[in-house]
DNA sequence: TTTT
DNA sequence: TTTT
């Protein structure tokens, strides 16, 4: 059966909005773009920085979750497992995509009770989004622009339907 | 300065030898090819198999450690992180490579009493390797052809001396 | 809901052959004693090792499963969570306990062709276990007295039945 | 040499402000309370919280930062393993310690440059403490009751020296 | 108590 | 390409 152990613990931020698409099945695939940077000591001792783009992404109720309360900007605990994937495009030439699957999530910050308070009150980040999105009929969660006071926590055990489905990173 | 958390946890079998090269500076970089496979059920309820092929670099003296003591089919724990690098070929295609370098690794199984014995045949690399003392009276790691009896371990703290060299993956 | 990650990952052999009980509710409940060796220099340079044994307790179905396949000297990856108990005795005095709660279990070695051969030997348990199939045609585990050669890997996700039960740890 | 893995992964807040002590050697060990809750339903299907306090243990110049910069309340990560400790008291009764010795750590929340604006600016959260230790002449970073802007993260390489002395945990 |  |  299973052989072996694939996990991935990322600590970090997202770069952009969250992007929800949905399979045939209906299942949620939530894609995000999380950064994690680390210093190390050069040759010459000088601090170099670089900063890691990892592609996660959550699948059915996960999925759900991580569109809805997660945003640009937002720092979130993720772990998962890495998926390397290969694919052809029409021009014929074989294109490779890594990705994280994530089966855990924990936005991080924003205790409940605290930074908000009554309602109101000045949001503690500005989300100019660059979307747009907000603007429309959206789903309620992220409809005044703020982070969630709870930042929730969710495990995936849901995996398998129409996985195919969302095989295709494009 | 840092910010986020990257963090890779494997356990699998090596598919092939590893392989080690050498900077300009001299520090071993060996690269392994380790498969974790893991399963799930489909949406028809049956049982899929996936194996990831993770490509897992290691640096200076875990470097050196992981040539010598690892082998195709060993099992091995690896600790590392992430790293996503992209290069421009020749005829001007980007590249996308994705790499764990590693930063503990500590090889697995291998109980007294087992494993030595029946193998022999001849070994499947030589380890020149700069030290030359394989050919002396020490202990020569993987002489034999046979994986060795004591698993090792290592952790690497040693980065970044020329990192550039080491930087370029074909 | 759920706030925080409180994980816990080990890789260490048996000091003893698992223990299994049974809840009121039928639920298996494994504890083995997992040891952890690890090396550091102390202040004269002095190569310290010291070994922490770990109580890990599994549940459910993956308790049988740790209960069927693990032995006294078995390599094992467990990935669990840590869990802190207070009891007062009958003497009033309070003691306490510190459990790993695993809910992923993966056997580790037994590259083919390993460890079998031997054989013989009696068996270190017995596992009359609630089922009784093991007398029987069907494959016993652990029978021979030898590890098995297949090291199988299992989650728990079914925790929480009649959880009050194997709450006491004495 | 090292033989197993023993690593812990822990995200949570502080319970209480940190306690600093020095070695005779004059290494800082800094201790803190850390709660991870987990929600699980019971037989009942209940969802019951549970909460575990941590006692996570800071040597060296990862014990000065954590020190400096945690206070009540902080949300950090935490990286590190476990060790059991038992001693003997005066009466004569065994007590038994688990701790976390953590080997890295990274404050979670407030991203730089947020929340803070210039300098000095309303904290984002209160900090009555208990401890009023604020007020004197303390170290500056903890001075202001504010938590630092820039969350910093470290790791540990520096045990050793004098370990025998922070050995006691009363 | 394991393991190397 | 490993392993079971």
């Amino acid at each position: 059966m299973a052989r072996g152990i694939n996990k991935v613990i990322l600590v970090g931020n997202l770069g952009n909005d969250p992007e929800t698409k949905y399979t045939q099945g209906g299942m949620a695939v939530t894609t995000i773009s999380l950064a994690t940077t680390s210093a190390r000591k050069d040759k010459d001792g000088q601090l170099q920085e670089r900063t890691e783009w990892h592609r996660v992404k959550f699948f059915g109720k996960l999925g759900e979750i991580a569109g809805e309360y997660l945003r640009k900007g937002s720092q979130v605990y993720v772990e998962g497992s890495i998926r390397y994937d290969k694919f052809t495009g029409e021009d014929g030439v074989e294109k490779y995509f890594t990705d994280i699957v994530a089966d855990e999530m924990q936005m991080l910050g924003g205790k409940p009770g605290e930074g908000g308070g009554g309602g109101g009150g000045a949001p503690r980040r500005e989300y100019s989004g660059g979307g747009g999105g907000e603007r429309g009929g959206r789903p309620a969660p992220r409809q005044d622009g703020a982070p969630r006071r709870e930042a929730p926590a969710a495990k995936s055990n849901d995996f398998g339907t129409d996985f195919a489905d969302d095989d295709i990173p494009f």
